[in-house]
DNA sequence: GGGGGCACGC
DNA sequence: GACGTACGTGCCCCCC
């Protein structure tokens, strides 16, 4: 087989991989970044260069032979940061474990290593390839060697041959280092010849062909200036060429033959993949040994339970196969304790009475996985659960809600329950998921229940460290169970209103379509954002503004822009609107409506923001259409169960710049909602310094822009979007509002020490957020870590305080004993479904329990509204 | 089946 | 040298 040896510059690839990827780390907080790069980087280069021999070139310390010629060589290069440098014994311990030679040299770099070694390769007939961020490696092209340098991330390269480099500069290989030698390298502190830059430098060699023969016709050379200049220089020239020139001839022992590539050792890659937790990569490895090892379960398949099955129990795990537990059917359920488990088959179980008895039994104390899920789908047999005092999925989000596993394998995993395998390779995934044999799933679910014993203590003890303990018992689980009792109601539709809106908007959709059609003198598919393109900035010649990975940008931004250009334009954004309107909310809603009952189950994500919001799937009830009076028509279809009830609608006014006050304790802020002012117009009359009857719709407009990104921490760039001014203004106005608001300022200042000090930020109720961001060096992500920072706790506590009302206003109607039902939370908003009847004293409790959930330094406002339909709620 | 573009809410 | 901008969900298109 031909031989084919691949060189790579070890700390070139490094530092590309740093750079390129977030500040990574781990668990354990060890940085990983770079070898996570590193690893991706040769995964790519075995995969597609199948090398037989292969090494890995690094640079060994501070001083090389270079610094005999020029000491000022590298001179400008910052410090290597600590993060990165603590990286490096991990890449060698990745190239050990890859099978892959490395090997570093006192006094030359690794390009020395690499260019030596090309050459002896070359001389024995051996194709090369070489690897590295730096292009100055591209002197090394050959007939035989390619030199491939990062593009930009980590894995996009570009190929140098000596007829690519021609294409590109338009000289050979070995004239890159006279490109050099002239112009200069700033990272590697090689001076040049000054005022030569790339275009001159190429230029000169075109003519020249080298240094040294530019220098020795230098008369010849157009341009005095210039011309002055490389007289002046000409030494430095020579020197810097010298310097910019990769060693070929490094004594090195170093025979090809000793490279060979001989393959990873898997077990050793996993080992460090898995203490790296390198998940994704791990996944691309088949180990020798125990490929997943999945711990024994001891567990009986009962077909007959009776109540001395449950006697010890302590935990339950309830399968179903399709996450809508609205829906599917129980495939089958698993009670475990105290060393013993049982697994019943679905039908088994909800049809067995010792389990109705035990699974009812409030002294009989459960952890559960997902209480709401496992609730409602027991509810949905006649089996109301209860006794839940645990439910590890909670417990876990609460302990970091940026984990987000995937199934409950994942999650036992993060607290320490190896042994669990996961749903993907017990049931398949997408169209091949399927029930495999009894034996099999019943094993799976035993084992999950079985964990679930043991996990109770495990995340009992980490919420303590937390000090989420209250958080967990008196405010998640509990409204779990409220959610399930939201969520089992469900909302009723008119079905014959949706139909009716459907018909309507179909036929404007026909003629708007057809306008657009003529308009654009051709028939095409505008829901295609590229046909689109096509048609406004090719067909039609507008301009384009803005662009997309893909092609040409369409957003409503855009097109607002455009529409006085052209008549097309509004009839698209029309189109789209109404377009939406007709394939989320009419269909979208229909699709999930229940048939007989006309009712919408909606699911409630309790354990998936990083915030602590609510989020709503299937259908998504917490974005149904309200700024624009056609969509907020929409509503009109949402209608309480019976015809003399209402639906009643309470939200919070400003409670998150409410919170604000609270935290930041800012007199002026403070003061402002104890007047009961207009907090826009307030901020508009601090911010630009005039009285109320001063501040013109303009300055509100601004002012309101500016509290909205405060409360949900957009940057000065989304500020600017939203105004629709620069950039700077936009920072200009943030500066003005903090300035306005010094308390706010100061609390933003602490919030983001606190955040790096910490590495998490907290909420009112001890809700947590680790924002491992905010001490990255790449400005982005440490923005927006700051960002996060000071957002989190305004956000975050303003959840709590909702969720928290919720409870309590669940607790009143029961111990009024109403009827009315709470049916939906959209952030800040409660929706009831409310009997004529009771309306009175609705109006009186709804507000009033929202207004003292949580008594803060200013007082929360609460606006309520009802009527036949949501729509009318308002 | 998955990613991208777009649009809806707070 | 990096490169992305409050979050979350769902629809459609388009490519593999």
């Amino acid at each position: 087989m031909e031989k084919k040896l691949v060189l790579i510059d070890g700390n070139s690839i490094a530092y590309r991989a740093f750079f390129a990827l977030p500040l990574l780390s781990n668990s354990k907080g060890v940085h990983t970044n770079a070898v996570y790069g590193f690893a991706m980087m040769l995964n790519k280069i075995v995969k597609d260069e199948q090398p037989t021999h292969i090494l890995v070139a690094f640079d060994a310390g501070k001083t090389t032979f270079r610094h005999e010629t020029f000491k000022e060589y590298k001179g400008t290069r910052q410090k290597t940061p600590p993060e990165l440098s603590e990286q490096f014994s991990y890449v060698r311990e990745l190239l050990k474990a890859y099978g892959i030679p490395y090997f570093e040299l006192e006094n030359y770099e690794a390009d020395d290593i690499i260019g030596t070694l090309s050459l002896k390769a070359e001389q024995e007939g051996v194709m090369v390839k070489v690897y590295s961020g730096d292009k100055d490696l591209t002197q090394l092209a050959t007939e035989k060697t390619t030199v491939c340098i990062t593009r930009k991330g980590i894995t996009d390269i570009e190929e140098y041959t000596p007829e690519h480099v021609l294409e590109k500069y338009g000289l050979t290989p070995l004239q890159i280092i006279d490109m050099k030698g002239l112009m200069g390298d700033a990272s590697d502190n090689i001076p040049g010849v000054p005022g030569v830059g790339e275009k001159t430098a190429i230029k000169l060699l075109k003519q020249f062909h080298s240094v040294e023969q530019l220098i020795e016709s230098v008369e010849q050379v157009s341009g005095a200036k210039l011309k002055e200049k490389l007289t002046e220089h000409k030494d430095m020239a020579v020197m810097s060429k010298q310097l910019a020139t990769i060693l070929r001839t490094v004594p090195l022992d170093l025979a090809i033959e000793r490279l060979v590539y001989k393959g990873a050792d898997d077990d050793e890659l996993y080992d460090l993949y898995r203490d790296l937790e390198f998940k994704t990569l791990l996944e691309g490895i088949q180990r020798t040994g125990e490929p997943e090892q999945v711990t024994d379960v001891s567990f009986t398949i009962v077909t007959e339970p009776e109540a001395a099955h449950f006697k010890q129990a302590d935990a339950v795990y309830v399968e179903m196969m399709d996450v809508n537990y609205h829906k599917a059917p129980i495939a089958g359920i698993s009670v475990s304790g105290d060393g013993q488990t049982i697994f019943m088959p679905g039908e088994t179980a909800v049809s067995s009475l010792a389990f109705k008895e035990w699974a009812e039994n409030q002294s009989a104390r459960k952890t559960v996985f997902d209480a709401k899920r496992t609730v409602i789908a027991l509810r949905r047999h006649g089996i109301e659960i209860a006794g839940v005092d645990f439910d590890v999925f909670l417990a876990s989000y609460l302990i970091n809600p940026s984990e987000s596993p995937e199934d409950f394998a994942a999650v036992a995993k993060l607290h320490g329950e190896t042994g669990i395998a996961s749903d993907e390779t017990i049931y398949g995934k997408g169209a091949k998921r399927a029930l495999p044999a009894e034996e099999t799933y019943a094993k799976h679910v035993s084992a999950k229940a079985e964990a679930l014993s043991r996990l109770d203590e495990t995340c009992r003890h980490e919420l303590s460290e937390n000090s989420q303990n209250e958080l967990f018992d008196e405010l998640e689980l509990p409204l779990a169970l409220i959610l399930a009792d939201m969520e089992s109601e469900g909302v009723r539709v008119d079905i014959n209103r949706l139909n009716e809106m459907g018909t309507e908007l179909k036929k404007r959709l026909a003629e708007m379509e057809k306008t657009i059609h003529t308009l654009a003198g051709t028939e095409f598919n505008i829901n295609s954002p590229k046909q689109l393109g096509v048609i406004l900035f090719e067909k039609l010649g507008l301009p384009s503004l803005k662009k997309t990975k893909t092609g040409y940008s369409t957003s409503a931004d855009v097109l607002e822009k455009l529409a006085p250009s052209h008549e097309i334009v509004q009839h698209i954004l029309d189109y789209r609107q109404i377009g939406k309107l007709q394939s989320t909310y009419i269909e979208g809603l229909l699709k999930v409506a229940d048939p007989d009952t006309r009712k919408i189950h909606t699911r409630f994500n309790q354990a998936l923001t990083q915030t602590g919001r609510l989020s709503s799937t299937d259908p998504n009830l917490q974005n149904i259409p309200i700024r624009l009076e056609e969509g907020r028509k929409i509503r009109q279809a949402f209608i309480p169960e019976k015809g003399d009830s209402v639906m009643f609608a309470a939200d919070y006014s400003q409670i998150e710049l409410r919170v604000l006050a609270h935290i930041s304790r800012d007199e002026k802020l403070i003061d402002a909602f104890k007047q009961g002012l207009d907090i826009h117009t307030a901020t508009a009359m601090e911010v630009f310094h005039v009285e109320e009857s001063g501040v013109t719709s303009n300055m509100r407009r601004q002012a309101k822009a500016v509290n909205f990104g405060i409360v949900y921490g957009i940057s000065d760039y989304g500020l600017s979007q939203n105004l629709g001014i620069t950039r700077k203004d936009a920072a200009q106005f943030i500066d003005r509002y903090l300035n306005t608001y010094p308390g706010v300022k100061e609390y933003m200042d602490t919030i983001i020490r606190e955040a790096k000090e910490k590495g998490y930020v907290t909420t009112l109720l001890n809700r947590r957020r680790y924002i491992p961001e905010i001490t990255s060096r790449n400005f982005n992500l440490r923005s927006f870590g700051e960002r996060t920072a000071m957002n989190t706790p305004i956000q975050g506590s303003a959840a709590d305080i909702i969720k928290k009302a919720m409870i309590d206003v669940a607790e009143r109607l029961e111990k009024e004993q109403l009827t009315s039902k709470l049916l939906l939370q959209v952030h800040d908003e409660l929706i009831f479904d409310v009997p004529k009847e009771e309306i009175d004293q609705m109006e009186r409790i709804v507000p009033d329990v929202m207004e003292h959930a949580f008594e803060l330094d200013v007082p929360l406002k609460v606006d309520y509204s009802f009527g036949p339909t949501w729509y009318d709620a308002k």
